[in-house]
DNA sequence: TGGAGGAGCCGCCAGC
DNA sequence: CAGCTGGCGGCTCCTC
């Protein structure tokens, strides 16, 4: 059982501190962790959104926490308390594990927790973190960073992805993907190009993450169910069952996805012929795109091109 | 648009 | 006995 503080720093983003009481505090995760929401001390805590907030727990919750979330805040308000500070800092010589979501991420900054580190936040603040913390490295285009003891998330919703990314990892993948589907998003959002390669790939071989990757650069290629479950080492049968459980869609189903996907980047940002585009995504034939394409986006793979590039 | 052929999906069940 | 695996059959859905 792992003991989770969410801190409350004064202008806390409500939205920001819902997210890790709601994820951790599922009966889903019942007996896994014990959430506690905590401020500088006991009593009402300032909200970005005006409304009136009052916590029971004071930076004694920090002391006794396995993880620390700190939600986003106004940075600019005013500096961080040097009791937050000293909370974080001793909470990661500790060992345990201390996440950010948007601005969050300017509280570990300011700890200095994240000298020399990867970090992110929200877009919108990404350059004044670089700027006011030259020694953290952040990067922008990720929904979120997970160095180990430290992690960092973007924007708002980024911190659902973080959180269930550290369920993932104490938990399995498949019990993230369950709790997941009970939030009704999605199991894991790829933020871009970035995300893909910088993703922390859980240790554990009953993940399907690998399969998945290797999946998405082999599109164009004949692919059936059974290639897929040889290469994740399971009978096709066995396979199916946890990729369902794993990504809440059958293999056919996801990989049809996928190739939409990668079909609509290059509508938008090539000049490719659909046919082409149908081959190199392996779609096939121009017509089964044009289908799955209309499905998707409601409009026709030539519309939605116009539409996208703006002539 | 219709239809044929094929692949995928999933409940069921036996076996480990 | 519980839990997981993987083969089978039939229905569904996809592709051309």
């Amino acid at each position: 059982m792992d003991r989770v503080a969410v801190l409350a720093l004064p202008g806390v983003v409500m939205f920001d501190l819902a997210i890790p009481l709601q994820v951790f505090g599922r009966s889903d995760l019942a007996g896994r962790y014990e959430v506690v929401s905590c401020a500088l001390e006991p009593g009402a805590v300032a909200t970005a959104e005006g409304l009136p907030l009052s916590v029971a727990a004071g930076l004694d919750a920090v002391a006794r926490a396995d993880v620390v979330v700190v939600p986003g805040f106004d940075p600019h308000d005013r500096a961080v308390d040097e009791r937050a500070l000293d909370a974080l800092r001793a909470a990661v010589s500790r060992g345990a594990r201390v996440l950010s979501i948007c601005t969050g991420a300017f509280a570990l900054a300011a700890a200095g927790l994240l000298d020399g580190r990867r970090a992110t936040t929200h877009w919108q603040h990404a350059s004044d973190l670089g700027t006011r913390y030259p020694a953290v490295e952040v990067d922008p285009d990720v929904l979120y960073v997970d160095d180990g003891d430290l992690a960092t998330s973007a924007g708002l919703a980024a911190g659902i992805d973080l959180c269930l990314a550290v369920v993932r990892r104490d938990h399995g993948a498949d019990r993230a993907a369950e709790v997941a589907r009970r939030l009704v998003v999605a199991p894991h959002r790829d933020g871009g190009q970035a995300q893909l390669l910088d993703r922390p790939l859980p240790a554990s071989g009953d993940s399907l993450a690998d399969t998945c990757e290797w999946i998405r650069h082999h599109l164009a290629e004949d692919l059936t169910v059974a290639d897929m479950a040889r290469h994740a080492g399971q009978a096709p049968r066995t396979f199916a069952r946890h990729f369902r459980a794993q990504t809440g869609t059958s293999p056919l189903q996801w990989l049809t996805a996928q190739r939409v996907h990668e079909a609509r980047r290059l509508l938008e940002r090539t000049d490719a012929t659909v046919a082409d585009i149908a081959r190199r995504t392996g779609l096939g034939t121009a017509t089964n795109l044009r289908t799955l394409i209309t499905r998707d986006t409601r409009t026709t793979p030539s519309a939605y091109r116009r539409a996208y590039q703006g002539h």
